[in-house]
Parts: structure tokens; C-alpha cells; sequence
DNA sequence: CTCATATATGAACTACTATTCATATAATCA
DNA sequence: TGATTATATGAATAGTAGTTCATATATGAG
């Protein structure tokens, strides 16, 4: 039953109705790419640093404990996803996060996360 | 400046008072993974169709249009998460989301998702 | 200009992950 | 019992992602 189209046990109504009210596939695709950003410990690490204070690319370094490098890099995927601003001032560059959003994600994780495993 | 040591342009007070603020690994390690979880567009469609109703491992293949191996690995990654639930009726296995926080990581992603872009 | 510093980035390497295919398990039915 | 159906899973494969290393860019100092 390797096939798609082979399935028998299907409760159509359900599925009907499901599908019509399924989300965009781009929709998801941002959602979901929004998740995978988040999902990287050292990028959690960066957001969570950011969300106490200002901070630039060479104190994110220190406070992580990981190369320049790897920071820029990482740094980089969470400008890609608007989860991160930046300013410069001379040839430091400053990150903040981008809005309230990211750290209600980084809330909504956390608690999730501190739940009591039933 | 490969090296970590080498950074020279640290605000120590700030880099200090940062690192002292910082998650425990282990919890960093929990929320990234969730997040990681969440971040698959076939896991997402997975947990947005679970929102609407409790669905047998043969609906989800339809609803998503995958294969039933391919759900059931997915969904074996969605359990490991205690991201969703099931009951046994029979051969039929049907799955719901864990609880309440599931739904609120979802509203929050497609919230984000639908932000307009400034 | 030259030098030093702060950050960004391309290439390479390793490790991981999503799907497919084949097959196993488990439950129902005849 | 044997056959059928619903689901789970191991192995293999192909694509992706995080870090490192080397280097480029850019700003400021002298």
C-alpha cells in the first residue's frame, strides 16, 4: 500500500472537510520556515540573549561562547527571516529583535518547554 | 579572528550580565527541538489538519496527499514531541493534538506568518 | 595611504533529515 | 486457520544545514 490513491479506509465527509479548510501551501511553507529558524539551539540562544539587552556580533560572541563566524552566519538566517534588526554605528553592528512577536515565540517555547511531563 | 578568545571589542558588563541571564542548556535544548518539530511544512499541515478534528492515520494520508508510510513517520516524530495523542479503535489508530499549547503554537505561526511585511 | 578591527561570506566537510521502498506487526473477517 | 487491511518501522538515498577555515568588505585611526 505504497500508493497514494490505493487507501481504502478513508471517512470521505472528514476528509472533505478537512482539506477545504487546510491552509495555503505558502502559508505553511512560511509558518513552518518560521519554525525551523527557531529551531536551532544556538539561534534560540541569540534570540534569548537579544531579548534581554542591545547587543553586538562581538558580545554575542563572548556570551555564547562560539566563533565570530558561526555568529555572522546564524545572525544571518534570523535577518532572512525578520526575527532580527540591526543598526551600525561606525563597524560595530548592533541586533535587537524585530518585534513583540519573537518574543512571544520565545514565551510560548519556554513555557512549553517547563511543563511537568505527565 | 577564528578564535574565541581573540575578541577584543566586548562590553564585559553587558556580555556578563547577559551570560547570567541565560536559559540552562538543557531547556534551550528542549525549546529549539520543539521548534525544530514545528518546522517541517508536512508536520505543520499534520498539526493544522489535527486542529480541526481527530483523523486516522489513512484520512491525514489523504488529507496531505502523502503516502502512509511517510505520515506515520512523521507522526512517530510528532508523538516523540508529545506534540499529539492517540486511541486505538480497532486496526484504525486516530490522532489528536496533545493539548491547548499545541493550538497556541500554531495561532501564533500563522499570526506571524500573515504579518504584512513592512 | 597603511594598518587594525568588526563583521560578512563563500567553500568544504560532516551530520542530520524527509521520503521511498520493502517489510513487519496487529487486528478483523471469513 | 489464512487473507485482508491499517499502521509502524528499518534501510537506503538524496537533499539540507551548522560549523570551521580562509578571506573579503568596511570603518576608523594614525
Amino acid at each position: 500500500m505504497s500508493d497514494i490513491c490505493e487507501v481504502f479506509c478513508i471517512n470521505k465527509e472528514a476528509v472533505d472537510n478537512v482539506r477545504a479548510q487546510m491552509l495555503h501551501p505558502t502559508l505553511v511553507a512560511d509558518i513552518a520556515e518560521i519554525f525551523k529558524v527557531l529551531g536551532d539551539p544556538t539561534r534560540m540562544r541569540l534570540l534569548y540573549a537579544l531579548a534581554q539587552r542591545e547587543l553586538c556580533v562581538c558580545d554575542l560572541s563572548a556570551v555564547l561562547g562560539m566563533t565570530q563566524s558561526a555568529i555572522s552566519h546564524q545572525l544571518r538566517v534570523l535577518r532572512s527571516a525578520r526575527l532580527v534588526r540591526y543598526r551600525k554605528a561606525g563597524k560595530i553592528v548592533y541586533y535587537t529583535l524585530a518585534d513583540a512577536h519573537v518574543t512571544q515565540f520565545i514565551d510560548v517555547g519556554v513555557d512549553h518547554a517547563r511543563e511537568p511531563r505527565q
